[in-house]
DNA sequence: TGAAAAATACCAACAAATAGCGATTGTTTG
DNA sequence: CAAACAATCGCTATTTGTTGGTATTTTTCA
């Protein structure tokens, strides 16, 4: 994937106009639109049917379609996280759904916004990838849970509260992420999360 | 508002199920919803009538009400930030805009963690008007040498060998920072740290 | 379908941090 | 001078985190 190479995008989409809002907002952009699909399955029953090579770059998904349970069809969706996955919302979508997503674009942005939006999400992608591959041990989505609420200054206690599992859970995550890191310091792994896009700055309280 | 006391709630919200909803979910819990609005105007035109120390003790927003400019209505809304802020939310909203709200609700929220949010928000009220009423001191120099110290994630016992001082005056240096700072978080104070200049993000140890 | 990985849960002993107290010694400053 | 502040040190009690185990259930994937 190289740097002045037209990125290809999949659109999955219930909304006829949004999707084709996006596609004419993209048209003129570097980045082209392939195919759009009303529906997970109609999309995944064609890239089943794609070489390797050919998936497309960024893959534009409307978090609705995935229903309210967490990222069981996420995973199903991208096994190797080739693509980059950006999110259209324009409807309320619980946050914790939002996780996996590389980008989200609102209904309301402009143009520039949305490339800018989908250039981002590219070269997100791009590291997840080189993590993967250069990176001993990449952590694990709870593991990336755990960790995002840690740095945010929550104690095991509150952060098993907050999941509905046991303080003890908690603690047996936090043991395995600072074995697989290497960071035993909360600044450390603050530092870490704020790099590996688990968090962002403005996440993290100042009082 | 002591802690037993039933909290105040004015719900603006132009949705007349969702409104409804909100009140029959707030029937028989601590809070009690005083009066619901379709519009922002309406309800300061209520306030504006009110006395001081009748206002709510929760204000309940639909941020699609205060349109797509920024928190210049919300402002005006609340001079004196002794309410709570509280977004209600069922379709997308820019992330920027919900900065202000001391919490949000989503529309798939069950009961329990609606008046969980709740209460939360009224506890980020009254320590908003706690910083208020302390007004930040300025750190001395000792106490963000200690400071520095702390983010790079050495112990108090470190701290202490290092600078040739006892652990217990690391400590009362320690308590004094979190008073001044109104920060009880690690990353909070590394946020803190790293905006005030008293370190650099290469000075993280990230191992 | 069977093995591996991930997520879950628990224990015990120890280390570290926090809260709430007080107290002494200088230094600055109105 | 007296008051305010900075820096130092001390105590007790309690909470929270760390470390190094073991073990079960669920999920994933080849």
């Amino acid at each position: 994937m190289s740097v002045r190479e037209q990125y290809s995008v999949a659109i999955i989409e219930p909304s006829r106009i949004v999707s084709e809002g996006l596609s004419a907002i993209l048209h003129d952009s570097d980045f082209r639109v392939v195919r759009q699909f009303e529906t997970v399955d109609d999309f995944n029953q064609w890239e089943a049917a794609l070489p390797e090579e050919k998936r497309v770059d960024i893959v534009l998904l409307n978090p609705v379609l995935l229903g309210t349970h967490p990222s069981q069809p996420l995973n199903g969706l991208f096994p190797d996280a080739c693509s980059s996955l950006v999110a259209m919302l324009y409807s309320y979508i619980p946050p914790e759904l939002l996780l996996e997503f590389d980008a989200t674009i609102g209904i309301d942005d402009a143009p520039t916004t949305i490339i800018e939006k989908l250039r981002d999400a590219v070269a997100t992608a791009a590291k997840r990838l080189d993590c993967q591959n250069i990176d001993k041990q990449e952590l694990t989505k709870r593991e990336k849970e755990i960790l995002a609420y840690v740095v945010k200054g929550l104690t095991n206690k509150e952060i098993g509260e907050k999941l509905c599992i046991s303080i003890h859970t908690v603690i047996s995550h936090r043991k395995n992420i600072v074995h697989k890191t290497g960071i035993k310091t909360v600044s450390g792994l603050l530092m870490y999360a704020l790099f590996n896009d688990i968090v962002t700055a403005d996440e993290i309280p100042q009082e």
